[in-house]
RNA sequence: GGGGAGAUGGCGGAGCGGCCGAUCGCGCCCGUCUUGAAAACGGGUAGGGGUUCAUCGCCCCUCGUGGGUUCGAUUCCCACUCUCCCCGCCA
């Protein structure tokens, strides 16, 4: 969330940031309710004071009579302060309310555009493979090794569902072992492993709730939601704490699934492993100091190109535009990679700096190093990265023209010194009925 | 799922319904003393909000959370959450 002293001091510019977005961040109002709760609170609490005042003085008082008369006053006053603190928490939640769903502003350097198309490639790495044969997609590679099982996939889950076999169910556990490890082993970052079931304050906190319930899945009678990144557990490990200053920056990885609940449209990326309800990632976050944040995030998009390039893969970086970035993010920068096979571009990182919109709302703060008020921290996070897309481009910019798969280098080693995926012992098509 | 105990400041641990935002100990910070350090002694040490240009100050709220009783609640009542112990079930 913006900051509301922000929005009371500078409320043009704040609707000038915002349009840049296309949101309908209701300025006016939120201006309207803040004045009033200001209002009724700084009224509210003289007559509290007259009351606690009051109420001292009763216990002092020994006369019988003008004890009573007292009370009584006192009641009558206790009662009006309960009428206005009744109206003071109802402008208060719509406030607050308000605040939540206002989206967080792009920093100053921020191209500004409608949406994708105006996202710009500031880098590009690797050569375009080229192949002596036509190559192919990974869905017919994948389906031809028997790697990857799509009809039985869909058979227990449903469409959008696939099943990893084989060498392929260990091609993806290599990818996140050797990513886990580089990580950890040479960016320097803490290995977690949180819960895949999270509280709705949790998903307020990184800014997925209020606004967009419907992209998560949930349990139907309690509060537990289904993460749609690990970006939600790790950033809000340390909701409602103030931190040692000495303790910043906290680097966190995580290897999670994620789940998100997307209308897909029929005939858009139905084939094959790109787009899901489930996949899994590894994740970066970072909590650090406001001052450093702009050098984390380019640390940080580094970090995530480490793993494209230790894996040999082909990509190139973007960064996007003000009506792209999301809800959250201030500022991202997108790894793309190419899917040799299917001819596009595949987003396999999305590195976010978010000021201080997240640890707002999830009121994470340290304490300055030589004292006094807790400051908020800046968060940042990106994928290090996405698997099933890595897979894509690792089995399509991999592919032999025997069909088989060579393995990167870097995973060798995870895969006892493999240096092919070859076509997997049969089990034969599924056959229903 | 059943039974019992508990939730207070960074930690430990008190708190007759008014003098308690909270005794005390530890920790931490600043002084005095010391060549320096330790010890000793003195002082200070929660968060949020309102008022203010800002500081100081003043005021309001917070003793797990939410309600209730009362002129007044850390202290009484109810509900919820969480933690610990015992029993059952279980990967």
């Amino acid at each position: 969330m913006i900051d509301l002293r922000l929005i009371r001091e500078q409320p043009e510019q704040i609707k000038a940031a915002l349009a840049t977005l296309d949101a309908d961040a209701p300025i006016d109002r939120i201006l309207a309710l803040d004045g009033r709760r200001r209002a009724l609170v700084t009224e509210n609490e003289a007559l509290k004071a007259e009351l606690n005042q009051g109420s001292k003085s009763v216990g002092r008082t020994k006369d019988a009579e003008a004890r009573q008369g007292m009370i009584v006053r006192m009641r009558e006053l206790g009662d009006r302060i309960a009428a206005r603190d009744e109206e003071v928490k109802g402008v208060d939640a719509e406030l607050h309310e308000a605040l939540l769903r206002v989206p967080n502003l792009p920093l100053p350097h921020v191209p500004v555009g409608p949406d994708e198309s105006a996202n710009v490639v500031v880098a590009e790495h690797g050569a375009m493979p080229a192949f002596s044969f036509p190559a192919k997609p990974h869905w017919e590679l994948a389906e031809a090794l028997g790697i990857i099982d799509f009809e039985r996939g869909i058979k227990i889950s449903g469409s959008r569902f696939y099943v990893l076999r084989g060498d392929g169910a260990r091609l993806q556990r290599a990818l996140i072992a050797w990513m886990l490890d580089l990580h950890t082993q040479r960016h320097g970052y803490q290995e977690v492993y949180p819960p895949y079931l999270v509280l709705e304050q949790t998903l307020v906190g990184t800014g997925n709730l209020p606004k967009f319930g419907d992209a998560l899945f949930r349990d139907a009678e309690e509060d537990k939601w289904l993460i749609p990144t690990a970006e939600v557990p790790v950033t809000n490990l340390y909701r409602e704490e103030i931190l040692d200053e000495a303790l910043l920056p906290i680097y966190h990885v995580a290897y999670t699934a994620c789940f998100r609940r997307e209308q897909l449209s029929a005939g858009r990326d139905v084939r094959g492993i790109k787009r899901g309800y489930q996949f899994d990632k590894v994740e970066m976050v970072k909590l650090v100091h406001p001052d450093r944040s702009s050098e984390e995030h380019r640390r940080l998009l580094g970090e995530a190109e480490a793993v494209l390039q230790g894996l040999g893969l082909t990509y190139r970086t973007l960064q996007l535009c003000t009506g792209d970035l999301g809800f959250s993010a201030a500022d991202k920068l997108d790894l793309e990679t190419w899917a040799a096979g299917s001819g596009e571009w595949l987003e396999v990182s999305s590195c976010g700096n978010f000021l201080d919109f997240q640890a707002r709302r999830a009121n994470i703060r340290y304490r300055p190093e030589g004292g006094g008020r807790p400051r908020f921290v800046h968060t940042l996070n990106g994928s290090g990265l996405a698997l099933p897309r890595t897979m894509i481009a690792v089995m399509e910019q991999y592919q032999r023209e025997d069909g088989t798969i060579a393995v990167p280098e870097v995973l060798r080693p995870y895969l006892g010194g493999q240096e092919v995926i070859g076509p997997q012992p049969p089990i034969g098509p599924a056959r229903t009925g």
